[in-house]
DNA sequence: TCGGGTTTTGACACCGGTTTCCAGGCCAGT
DNA sequence: ACTGGCCTGGAAACCGGTGTCAAAACCCGA
């Protein structure tokens, strides 16, 4: 309403009766100063409400305090996690968190993230799978002056500008849990060529089969691009096959729910006649009837992690890079009943 | 690499052998300006590869062209969505996207945005609901010089600052859907109190069901608060009722997952035994079994006109701040089948 | 060739901070 | 009492842009 102009430096220094300098030593805490001035000027910008002009830092120190979030990630769950942890860093520092959504199959690509970093001179950046995996790109950044974070789950930059989760081993003990529960015939939804999550998840499956002592039917291998629709496809050509699963491991919970929905389509019932695991946890998997069974990766501590890692290098040291997933068990995976051999061409009635 | 310090004004400056203003005449496309002159200065900056300042400029132009989203978000796809609509609006501008996700229950609020906004001294700020709904907020950011847009599901504010959809309207027509498959007992979950959205879901449901010449049974009404656990009890709320209904609509998707978790856990099969339709089309809306009938509001592009609103007020002014929703027909609801009269005391088997 | 009006351009102050560098006050040592 | 070193605080320049205002350059007809 007031319009009242916004106090600045000068007008706290002359109501202090002291210098500018003086001022911005107060702001900075700088250690050699008087205490009785140090005092009086702070009570001074608490009268005045005084806040530092955060435009007029920038550019006397020649850098500034926006952290940028670049990402392409179809998973809106996970990329708003990212949001809160980097925002439970920095909510009480100076730095502003400026997102940046992009197509990763867009051809200027590099122009616009060039173009968006330049502009805005970022002082660094915070790239998500799986853009993360894009080495050309973190190079480009870096070229840029930012410092960069890449958030992966793998080891893809060195350990000052990661934080990763192990997906390899997650999958894993996940299929080591389906096994416990007496499954031998598990199915497999990669996700698609190229990113190195799916790599590491299928990884993972592989060497889950191999400790679990169990063979891998190629029959039973398939892949999805981690859409719903690509679940779907890969859950009927599995349950279409001569000998089909009795639990299924796909690579994401979307892809997960796409299994589950092709089995329910087909009149089978989940977890009865086959069990389904997912990965991410994602919000869709604790809503879906029964609840998945998933493995959970603490995005929003990574993300606390890779933002101190931006923010305060020094600090973020002492921090771990690497972060363990657990598997959440809910409803969708159980113990195996018992083959009755016969194939079930139609689906057991309950009660 | 090459720390190569960004050239300056200056640069080009003395390059093109003018005077710096020359050259901030050209950045900013000045009228009065010698045709030659122009281009000659346009050649040394792309040649250089210039770009200007944007600490500098804010601070010489005392604003600076960062805009703030400021919410507390009870659903990832939505607040994902406006980010992309705001991004498409503003992406190929100098203006920047600074999130900020909060807790609505803080007691320290208000303080904290207040302290975000001087802090990064925001341009404008752009409310999403449940936040856009409150009025002291709204007056704050004005107050701190922000212009302010609200989204929200009705009328609040004048339609510079707003962009809106119909809530009332896309739920009495998605009542008048029900009564048309042959439903006349249908409950209602209404969202949570002091939430305008929910406040205009639960009008709009009283309104279609007058429209369609039903009466409503006080016993079928209940209210959740807009998460996947409160649509379970109240899904078990209903249908434990003496005579349960056959259609069930929730005021969003969340809790219409929750009753139909609810009604499958009690045998029930969606969508023969129980219709149901919920609220937002979310990702969950499509990829749970089976899919959800719901309402779609067209959240991309109200955020593509709150940014411009935000933005270019002047273009702003020929877009709509309406938005109609439509209701996307799934699988959860179909034509009621004829009652046997009996109330179900166990569920009907199929086949 | 000159005067008057209209572009086009530049000098200079300024935005609100930080940095550099120097002056003065105070103390100890001689 | 004088010198020198250490602290504290201030003047002025600077960061890289923009606004003001006046000067320079150009146009034209007389």
């Amino acid at each position: 309403m007031a319009k009242a102009p916004k106090p600045t430096i000068n007008d706290v220094a002359r109501l202090s009766g002291v210098s500018k300098k003086t001022v911005s030593r107060v702001i900075n805490k700088s250690p050699l100063l008087n205490q009785a001035t140090r005092e009086k000027v702070e009570a001074v910008i608490a009268q005045l409400d005084y806040v530092p002009n955060p435009q007029a830092r920038a550019l006397a120190l020649r850098r500034n305090f926006l952290i940028g979030l670049i990402h392409d990630n179809p998973n809106a769950q996970m990329v708003l996690n990212v949001q809160e942890g980097i925002l439970d860093t920095i909510r009480a520092t100076e730095f502003a968190l400026v997102v940046r959504p992009v197509d990763r199959h867009s051809p200027t690509l590099l122009d616009d993230i060039h173009r968006f970093i330049e502009q805005q001179r970022l002082y660094g950046v915070m790239l998500l799978p799986p853009l993360s995996e894009n080495d050309e790109l973190a190079r480009l950044c870096r070229d840029l002056g930012c410092t960069v974070v890449r958030m992966g789950s793998a080891r893809l930059d060195d350990e000052a500008h990661l934080v990763a989760s192990n997906d390899q081993q997650a999958v894993s003990e996940a299929v080591a849990w389906l096994a416990e529960l007496g499954h031998s015939r598990i199915g497999f939804v990669a996700g698609p060529d190229g990113f190195r999550s799916a790599r590491e998840r299928e990884l993972g499956f592989i060497a889950g089969m191999g400790r679990a002592g169990l063979t891998i039917d190629p029959a039973l291998l398939t892949r999805g691009d981690y859409r719903f629709e690509s679940g779907q496809a890969a859950g009927d050509a599995l349950l279409d096959g001569k000998t089909p699963p009795t639990a299924i491991f796909a690579s994401n919970d979307e892809m997960a729910a796409g299994v589950l929905h092709a089995a329910c389509a087909r009149g089978l019932t989940v977890p009865q006649d086959l069990s389904i695991i997912g990965f991410d946890d994602t919000a869709i998997a604790a809503h879906i009837w029964p609840p998945l069974t998933t493995v959970r990766w603490p995005i929003r501590a990574m993300a606390r992690t890779a933002a101190l890692k931006l923010t305060r290098p020094e600090t973020a040291a002492r921090e771990p890079s690497f972060f363990p997933s657990d598997l959440v068990r809910r409803a969708s995976a159980v113990e195996r009943v018992p083959d009755q051999t016969a194939s079930s061409d139609h689906p057991p009635l309950k009660s």
